[in-house]
DNA sequence: CTGGATCCTTTTCGATACTG
DNA sequence: CAGTATCGAAAAGGATCCAG
């Protein structure tokens, strides 16, 4: 399926149910909140949950505690809670987390290097669209 | 910003403006379609507009139009109309497109690589909170 | 402090019908 | 063939209130 874009191991299976899986699991961690969640965990490390909240800005807590739920099913992050009263909870990157987190690289270069040619080609193209 | 994933060029602008910019573009070339249509391009280079969605497989021709406009508005694509009728119009892959396919390699990659542990993963936690 | 539950608004998306 | 226009269903998302 990539074979045109990037080398790949030839043993992967090529059959539509495993586009499918990794289309989905690229679906879920391409969300935006996860991407700056994992941005955030990046530059931070372990934090909570209402200290993420405010590093990531603008995110409501329905959406955080979604987004946590969800990196956290598919074992990106470790949920730590601590059994004190007011409660305390820790997140963390997984190993896993961490990988995305590198694999993700290679997007946001490109996104920072060629930001000013979208920019340029946004541009061009609404004017030409007039 | 990504400091903590990667190296990346220090002379970059690290400001919230950038890194918005930055996200609302990866929001946009993350976008399930966009990615499909990537990959689809990236094995058959240049399409027409129905071939295309029959290679792509179960979307609409609203969103099939719509990711089509997005990509060449980023400059992804480039759509030549030939003035004919029926009409006839190409699709293919800018170098800038081509560019992004393979930075998203990574992750589609990673996502090929870690799949069963995050099937397990998503099984474990599925089973842990019951 | 960490979230679950609820209500409501906004956006997304598919299906359908129509045009040059 | 390659779209545009419109409608309604469904999902995403925000705001608010409440509980352990």
């Amino acid at each position: 399926m990539i074979t045109d874009f990037c080398i790949i191991d030839p043993d992967a299976p090529d059959d539509l149910e495993l586009a499918a899986l990794v289309r989905e699991i690229i679906g879920r961690v391409a969300d935006k909140w996860t991407m700056l969640a994992l941005e955030t965990f990046g530059e931070h490390g372990k934090l909570r949950f209402t200290r993420l909240g405010e590093m990531m800005g603008g995110i409501s807590q329905k959406m955080l505690t979604k987004t946590l739920r969800q990196m956290e099913a598919d074992g990106l992050l470790k949920r730590t809670v601590y059994p004190v009263v007011p409660p305390r909870v820790d997140y963390e990157l997984t190993e896993l987390g961490l990988s995305l987190g590198a694999a993700f690289c290679g997007v946001w270069i490109w996104a920072e290097q060629h930001r000013e040619t979208i920019t340029a080609a946004r541009k061009a193209f609404q004017e030409r669209t007039d």
